[in-house]
DNA sequence: GGATAAAATGTTAGGTTATAACATAGCCGC
DNA sequence: GCGGCTATGTTATAACCTAACATTTTATCC
């Protein structure tokens, strides 16, 4: 990942319409969805909303989220730890979170069978507190 | 999940055929790698695979590796924590691990913001013991 | 500026992965 | 046997991703 404080300023065209869209949603969005909403920008063509999204991951602004065939917006500039995403399976809201012990863990467990970790997708699904409050009432 | 002691004993024959399928492969299986291997036990449509395939990670025998689109059976009989998936990038070798700190700090970390965890996805990508030694000679 | 190389983009086609919809067959308690 | 349930079979289609190749834009060096 080499993303630095300028990733977001040298971004091409096709990289910042799907930042945009993808900072403008409320939830992950998947390629094809983003190639919908951004028809109207002269996109035509699967390949260039996953050449974008390729890119964007590569310079950190991007997270693919595995368990929904998704992208979304990275919550901040800068993270060195591994995200841990919280996925609503009700609403589908996700939510980015950082833990340092967590990284620390990953690295302990594999490594006591000689594994070489390189990067780690942790993504939990249950209930936000928004919807885990009104199926309570 | 509910997986019981006599969750192998009351397989039908499908979900025996996939899960025999899984546990002699020494790595995970896509959807349509299995059906060529079971088209000579007469399987002819993915959903056949797909629907034993979701009636066995139901039961806990088998995981599916989100960041793989694969499935791999269950290492164990039973296990209370949720697994860690080390995954090598070279051989495509997978192994199942276990951390009771790991667990307890992913939810911590969802749980600070009100979230409930339901199941969490853990796979970290990397290089298997094996194949690391070799590069490194 | 002009030649050159590298990166990004456009376009077509095709491959892989997963599900919808509907029909059929077996099982079990009543 | 009847009704409800689960499993299975079959066809078609949706959703997700990449290969291959041509063209344009951008960066670099002289
Ligand atoms: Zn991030
Ligand atoms: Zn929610
Ligand atoms: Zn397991
Ligand atoms: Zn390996």
């Amino acid at each position: 990942m080499k993303k630095d404080n300028s990733a977001k300023q040298s971004l091409t065209k096709n990289q910042s319409l799907v930042l945009q869209a993808l900072a403008e949603a409320d939830q992950p969005l998947g390629a094809y969805e983003l190639l919908n909403r951004l028809q109207p920008s002269g996109f035509k063509a699967p390949l260039q909303v996953y050449r974008a999204l390729d890119q964007l991951v590569e310079k950190g602004l991007v997270h693919r989220l595995e368990s929904l065939n998704a992208w979304t917006a990275c919550c901040e500039d800068q993270h060195s730890y591994t995200p841990v995403f919280a996925i609503c399976d009700d609403c589908g809201n996700v939510t980015e979170h950082f833990d340092e012990q967590l990284a620390g863990n990953i690295e302990k467990v594999t490594k006591r069978s000689g594994f070489t970790p390189d990067r780690s997708i942790i993504e939990i699904h249950g209930q936000c507190d928004d919807c885990g409050t009104i199926t309570q009432s």
